[in-house]
DNA sequence: TATGAATGAGATTTCATTCAT
DNA sequence: TATGAATGAAATCTCATTCAT
């Protein structure tokens, strides 16, 4: 039997809990998750306190709701995109693309990786869903290309970590104005300075000379 | 005129801070800063709670004081150190002592930079302490080699931070257990790894020949 | 538009905040201010402690509420009054009344009164809202009846407090139990004291002679 | 035996005793009872926290032996006083020597007086120590003039309360900045009224006229 | 289902008092 | 006797969660 009120339902609550998930994420966001309270995320969310409890169980869950989202929105981009043959071309778009990302979305994500470092089970929940969908492609990206030859055999899981830590740190320092200096490069500029780098990491010099 | 009472004096007065402070981050490692009570960190300490109000003015206070704690046993290691004149031994050095200290007090830094994404005033303090005295060790040492040619003429702030936070990603993913297969990489070969990648990516190479 | 339900929820609010302050009114009366918990005052008003700050920010708005509720409860009763013409009259409706007010309210005023010699914001707060509504009406009706010249020309404004001060005191000691030789004096003899002493003080003797 | 370090002993407790109370007197008159913390009592006194509890059981002792204090400086002046024969320029004098006393020692009488609203033990050793020998004096002096004839046959428990009453809130108003028309009342014109006023009030008219 | 007032456990902080030195 | 560090009970206030309407 088909019933289509079932999916206007479900519709509904859809919509309901990404309503209560934004207000929240915009008070953790200003606060940080602790400081946040449920009578803000209320208001913010135009809600009432006592709905946020018909649609998450618990603060908590507003968090792990978050990461979701995030990880939704996080992959969409970078999974679909058509590699260029070139690989520093590739990096570019990557790093625009985060870039991009952490401009528009940092704010979600500040709150979440705050948790990370107490909460054992956000750590992993934030590992599987967002940091390791991304990292894997990364891995794959480069394994691929020492297989043919291009780069160099380094090993892709530490060689994908230092290409993520470097570009956390990175924007981070562009966009938290924590160093005066980082205000004169512009991000264009860092982009094609973190590429290099990384291009002259990962290239294979014997290669390079075929170019 | 002499008096030997005063520097006892003081002298108990700094056991004691440091006694609550390792209490109180012995709980803030275990539950984070906001889940941690003062109750807690009281037994943890083994002094009362009120004890606590005699050496800090109030909770927030036990956590800037952890950051100069760890800032002198951080700067201790690296600033002294004669750098040997290969690179490579160098940072391997540097490697090698920052993985023991993210061994062995990476538990205190896990709560600060938990809160560093909350606290805009703490961001400030824990990158003024702890990021910029290494951080500009190490972008010294860069631009000193850049000069004499033997590095790329890379930018020495970026390639600090991709250093920085290459370690940074790697290491926590080598100690919190996060991804399965760091289990199978020794530290030495992470060490080892990492060496490599950085200088892949400073060494200038028409030098290199040289050698 | 209409709508009830505004009148209707002020109302329960309005009844709440009644309700909380006459607990706290009777907690302070017995304990004074200080000594008063706000554990208890939950009791005495009989909703839960976090429900008292659904209401009041602090415990210190709880005094400065009072001030209100006394202000209202003063004033009703006196100003509404239409002066007969004899003052000896009028002076005796007024000790009356507000001998009344001291015996059924005399316990909301004590804690505000102690608080008044600490509190210098307090101070100003009931000189204002209780004292000068009060005094100001004195004044007038003393001017008054010096410019009928009914009264010698004295200064009302001291006058006025020379009136309050007896009263308070004569009234305290009444109610007091401080002095034993107070009971043997019944209100009525007191009240009849009183106005005969104003009277003489304040009554024009070259006038006198007319009556 | 005499034994004359005994006195010397006796001396040496009582000097500290007062050097206590004074330093507690400070800091209640600038905090009030309830705020004024021990450890500021102890440094306004310039002796230790523990001191103070050899010479005092607990905090309330400072209180009540301030009335003590506070009784003898009250006293002296006004006891010794040998009354001139004119009753204006007797209660002139009072007036001088307690609006003198106000306003060097107000202070000092302003948190017993806070703490009178609460504490019934505290009301009642200030209404013995302080207030009844002035009254009484005050009592016994309206009541000889009432038996030579100079006075109304006025009842002089309550005459005494109204002078009382009305000094107590008239110099209060003058000395606590809470009425600005108050400032353009010297000290003198408020004594000269009040003690008009109460020659008004107590003069016997029949007597006045041999004068 | 939505509301938001009520709840009360629990957190931080204060401070009078004690007591070992 | 003087000290002042240590104590810990107690106070105020917050806030996630519940539940009657």
């Amino acid at each position: 039997m088909f019933d289509p009120t079932v999916d206007l339902k479900e519709q509904m609550v859809e919509h309901r809990r990404t309503q209560i998930l934004l207000g929240a994420a915009k008070v953790f966001a200003e606060k940080g998750y602790h400081k946040a309270t449920t009578k803000e995320i209320a208001q913010a969310a135009g809600v009432s306190e006592g709905t946020i409890y018909n649609y998450f169980d618990n603060k908590r869950e507003l968090l792990l709701a978050m990461i979701e989202l995030l990880a939704l929105q996080s992959l969409k981009s970078i999974i679909n995109t058509q590699p260029p043959a070139d690989p520093k071309e590739f990096i570019t778009i990557i790093l625009r693309d985060r870039y991009q990302l952490a401009q528009e979305r940092g704010y979600l994500i500040m709150p979440i990786l705050a948790e990370m470092f107490t909460d054992a089970e956000l750590r992993q929940e934030v590992y599987q869903k967002l940091a390791m969908p991304v990292a894997g492609f990364l891995e794959r990206y480069i394994q691929t290309h020492i297989d043919s030859g291009m780069f160099r055999p380094v090993n892709p899981v530490i060689a994908t970590r230092v290409f993520i830590g470097s570009i956390v740190v990175n924007f981070a320092m562009k966009l938290a104005n924590l160093d005066a200096r980082y205000e004169d490069i512009s991000p264009d500029a860092l982009i094609e300075e973190l590429a290099s780098l990384f291009m002259d990491m990962l290239l294979n010099p014997e290669r390079a000379n075929e170019k």
